[in-house]
DNA sequence: GCCGCTAAAGAGATTAGTTCTCATTACCCT
DNA sequence: AGGGTAATGAGAACTAATCTCTTTAGCGGC
């Protein structure tokens, strides 16, 4: 992570995300913390998370509304495809998708590409209801 | 757009996204407002804006940090290519990335799917500098 | 061309989310 | 146990955007 120690607080937020499996917000994990009796910064949050996710420990993605949500991840890259009435998510993702982005920005002399995709739909479940 | 006035703020603003076609900001479109003496408020800029993209006339799209970017936009399906240093902008998209996108999700069994795409990267003449 | 209705604008306050500052705390190595 | 220093916490600061409320000014009707 950012430095090197193990402090109470940076334990208690990855615990937590242990047992989270949807995507939350700095917030919500923030309040989560404080309902389970953990007395943690809200700054110590956000450089918690946001040095998880430069380490590639959490996904991110931002809302509409612009908020950041965070959620473990299993280190590689990848995308998510999430069902827009139940929120369900899979994990997208692989050569094919990767490598056409990439002939994409090449073949206009960008380099040094990034690049965010979501999926929204519905899921086999919601559609049959 | 919201009514049906036409105000002289609006066609300024109309008129100054006709000219530019890199994707701006709220902000950098009120100061490029302000330079040439278009006196207009920052919420006016803000209003106007949202209405317009309500309305289809414009594209948006949000950077990594949140803020939201505005362009005039041609009405169909495409994606962008965002130097992250100048802002130059590609439109790419066609056959290739889309049927990738929409295999992937029909494979998870997801219906009505759909995408949102941003690839941001350094343009050429910018990784020159 | 003038009037009046009311949409729209402008200034500034406000909100939401996040980041920064800096004094204090507490890991962890020896 | 002691010391160096990374990490924390409280609150201020910052950024982008939105809201409030008063004032301004389109535009249709006369």
């Amino acid at each position: 992570m950012i430095g090197q120690r193990t402090t109470r607080q940076r334990t208690a937020i990855a615990a937590l995300l242990d047992e989270v499996d949807e995507f939350r917000s700095a917030q919500q994990l923030h309040a989560l913390l404080a309902a389970r009796g953990e007395t943690i910064g809200l700054a110590t949050v956000y450089r918690t998370l946001g040095a998880m996710a430069d380490a590639d420990e959490l996904d991110t993605l931002r809302t509409d509304s612009g908020q950041s949500l965070y959620r473990r991840c299993e280190r590689q890259h990848h995308h998510h495809l999430v069902c827009r009435r139940c929120g369900a998510t899979v994990e997208v993702g692989g050569a094919g998708l990767e490598s056409v982005v990439k002939a994409v920005a090449a073949a206009h002399g960008y380099t040094d590409v990034t690049h965010t995709l979501e999926l929204f739909g519905t899921c086999t479940r919601c559609t049959r209801l």
